[in-house]
RNA sequence: UGCGGGAUAGGAUAAUGCAGUCCACGGGGCUCAUAUCCCCGAGGUCCAGGUUCGACUCCUGGUCCCGCAACCA
């Protein structure tokens, strides 16, 4: 089945996935806001009516317990991202016709409706479920909160999810011999009574669905493997305080499943535009409502898939409302070829890559043209340069300049005379890619096409020479610059959707008034001003030098995060590799395939060392911490105080035999929690098998090691 | 022994019937242009089978890589 046509006669709405208001943004995050943001930009030059909107998804389990971790309460938490994200989006030049959040009254009152509505239309149903319990702490456990076992593969898994096992999507009160993440302590459960959706009654409608559904292969082909295996009930409520209420449930400490809330956003955000600019201008129902059928777009990660293919069209079609067109999952940014992690500091955040100073349009090129908006993109500063200097500077920047600036040193703008026929074929072509390119969800497509017409204008120029043909042939010179002020006019309009600013320098600079986004593909036809001013640069080339520092800062920050838990918490889940089946192994092993990492080159100086108090002890107590594969809790006694610390030995050293060990402890380490277990200082150990340290002699405990 | 994604030239990235594009590399050219641009060249489908007139593409088996604990799209 496919559906008309982009630019169609109905109003489109794209959204991207919502920022969970828990934490800073990072490239990975910026890829989703910057393609959708692309996405629709290049709708609305297909001439397609189209808004882009979403919000901050405010709600859940992290927010209320980070809040209270701060002793804030969760709103005022959420906020303070929230407004974070709303300044952050415009640098990046993600201009979102509405931006809301979950949390807001619109959709408060939206979600009510719809959970309502579900009731009333007979999908949902009560039934008791067991909730974990963490009867020392009085605490309902939610979802993620608790781990345990899996009940169909008997794997340790998290309460959501068999993420190590069968990968199973697991509802409340399903695992097994649950303990809490939060304190470590094992968990009853209690029965409470749940709120269900009946997804597993949607499962035709869902297979019709995808099969209907545009967008990237992946939101289609993992859904139906779901429906295959057989869909489960939906639980909609959660045991919390913080979230909107089940409607007629106020007063019980229930909420709604943050995502229930968190897609409605979509349509309340749709729906405060609305109210912001008129129905005439924008109508919200002609998308949203059932047989309004209006062009609906959800660009997300490749990780929510789950959600955008399965319980939200469920939801939607339950509810009465229109149903997705498109959904399209990017894949994941790695950052120098490994995967981006936060906790190790492996990213690029949103705001060092503007203090560095780069243009925004820089990172929208390099994020939307790399790989297709499906494949997994490598950020490298070196991938990043090669990228702008290559392509943005050389390619677009230097026709547009030596293009525009020999048109206005020899003509004062554009020659008076009209396109050839070759060169408009050629836009016409450009224009084709760019049209094909959106409605395949390419936007890798779309940047390309853009890049591909400048590289056409650069063989143009240089195989008609018109700086020979000024005095040889003035004729055919304006004609040559006349075609090139038309391939560069052509390039910017096509550039718009994914550089706009950059699209807007050039748009000024051949003249034109008014906004390069307002302009349609077709505009790239149009013939420019007669005259305009003296051309500027509007690319600038990345120095060699630049780049090495940029590399060695991301380095170093990622190398001082490791650190901090190398030998603690981080480094056991690489020794596990290493040493999963091999328990022959433990003997130390320095032959021909064990790598020893290269010296360090940077020296420190005393003063550094100085800064690290290292301590003698002596392990007292060591056991094993649930859950965890190689982690222990271990009490060491260092003279003046016992400290509590996990080290993640637990594999491969006999807990038993510990108490009573000498250990040398860095005793200023920061403190660190680890599954749920505070660690206050950090056990040297030697290499992947981590072997402890201790003393020769018999230096006292307590007593610093220097 | 799980789940998902992947393997195309030195690197990256396309292709459902001629393996294309970008960077890097070798050679040449231009001077309007930001040492930028243009032309030419060399160089590639992970392995083993199978289906086919034809396989990067489909099938079978194998190898290798990546992601999948902790609030990481």
């Amino acid at each position: 089945m496919s559906s008309e046509d982009f630019p169609t006669d109905r109003p489109a709405v794209v959204t991207c996935g919502l920022p969970y208001a828990n934490g800073d943004l990072h490239i990975g995050h910026l890829r989703g806001y910057i393609s959708a943001d692309a996405f629709n930009r290049a709708l609305k030059t297909l001439g397609q009516q189209s808004a882009y909107v979403c919000g901050s998804d405010m709600h859940g389990t992290p927010v209320a317990v980070n809040a209270e971790a701060e002793g804030v309460d969760p709103e005022t938490f959420a906020l303070r991202w929230h407004d974070q994200y709303q300044e952050t989006f415009p640098q990046f030049n993600v201009e979102f016709d509405n931006y809301g959040h979950t949390h807001d009254d619109t959709n408060t009152a939206l979600t009510q409706d719809i959970v309502r509505t579900l009731d009333e239309e007979g999908y949902v149903y009560e039934d008791a479920v067991l909730v974990a319990y963490d009867p020392t702490a009085d605490d309902y456990l939610p979802d993620r909160y608790v781990e345990g076992t899996c009940p169909y593969c008997g794997a340790h898994a998290r309460g959501d999810e068999c993420d190590e096992g069968c990968q199973r999507h697991l509802e409340p009160g399903e695992i097994e011999n649950p303990t809490s993440v939060r304190t470590g302590n094992p968990a009853e459960y209690r029965e409470r009574t749940h709120k269900f959706f009946r997804v597993s009654e949607f499962a035709d409608f869902l297979t019709d669905f995808l099969d209907g559904l545009e967008g990237t292969s992946n939101a289609r082909n993992q859904p139906r493997q779901w429906i295959e295996e057989g869909l489960q009930d939906w639980c909609l409520t959660r045991d919390m305080d913080w979230g909107i209420d089940y409607p007629g449930s106020e007063d019980e400490d229930i909420v709604l499943y943050v995502w229930v809330d968190a897609p409605i956003e979509y349509i309340a955000s749709t729906k405060q535009y609305t109210e912001r600019v008129g129905a005439e201008a924008y109508d919200w129902a002609e998308v949203w409502q059932h047989d309004a059928g209006g062009e609906i777009v959800h660009i997300i990660g490749r990780d929510i898939i789950q959600h955008h293919t399965i319980f939200w069209p469920a939801m939607l079609e339950a509810a009465d409302y229109n149903t997705p067109r498109g959904v399209a999952a990017t894949g994941f940014i790695t950052i120098d070829g490994k995967g981006l992690s936060t906790s190790r500091n492996r990213a690029i955040w949103a705001k060092e890559y503007l203090e560095e100073g780069f243009h925004p349009d820089l990172l929208r090129y390099y994020l939307t043209t790399t790989g297709g908006l499906q494949q997994d993109v490598d950020f490298t500063w070196t991938a990043f340069q090669e990228k702008v200097n290559g392509e943005l500077v050389g390619t677009i920047g230097n026709f547009w300049y030596r293009s525009l600036l020999f048109a206005y040193r020899n003509y004062e703008g554009t020659p008076d005379v009209a396109v050839s026929s070759d060169v408009e074929e050629r836009i016409e072509g450009a224009i084709g890619a760019v049209r094909a390119g959106v409605n395949d969800y390419s936007l890798r497509d779309v940047g390309l096409a853009a890049t591909r017409l400048a590289q056409f204008g650069n063989e143009y120029i240089q195989q008609h020479e018109p700086w020979k043909l000024t005095d040889e042939d003035p004729e055919q010179a304006a004609q040559v610059i006349r075609d090139c002020v038309q391939i560069a006019k052509a390039v910017g309009v096509l550039l718009e959707p994914i550089a706009p600013d950059k699209a807007q320098a050039l748009w000024e600079q051949i003249g034109e008034t008014g906004s390069v986004a307002d302009a349609h593909l077709e505009d790239a036809l149009e013939a420019p001003p007669r005259t305009f001013d003296e051309p500027g640069e509007i690319f600038e080339k990345i120095e060699d030098d630049r780049v090495e520092e940029l590399e060695e800062t991301l380095e170093e920050k990622i190398a001082a995060a490791s650190e901090d838990d190398e030998d603690e918490g981080a480094s056991e889940s690489e020794a596990e590799t290493e040493t999963d089946d091999t328990a022959d192994d433990e003997a130390p092993r320095m032959d021909d395939d064990t790598e020893l990492e290269p010296l360090a080159t940077d020296r420190i100086s005393f003063d550094d060392f100085q800064d690290l108090d290292i301590r003698v002890g002596e392990i007292v107590v060591a056991e094993g911490i649930d859950g965890a594969d190689d982690l222990a809790r271990l009490e060491v006694d260092i003279g003046l105080e016992t400290r509590q610390v996990v080290a993640g030995i637990k594999r491969l050293h006999d807990l038993e035999s510990l108490p009573g060990t000498r250990c040398i402890l860095l005793a200023n380490m920061e403190p660190a929690e680890l599954f749920g277990v505070e660690s206050n200082g950090m056990v040297l150990a030697a290499g992947e098998a981590a072997d402890l340290l201790t003393t020769h002699g018999d230096a006292g405990l307590g007593e610093k090691v220097r």
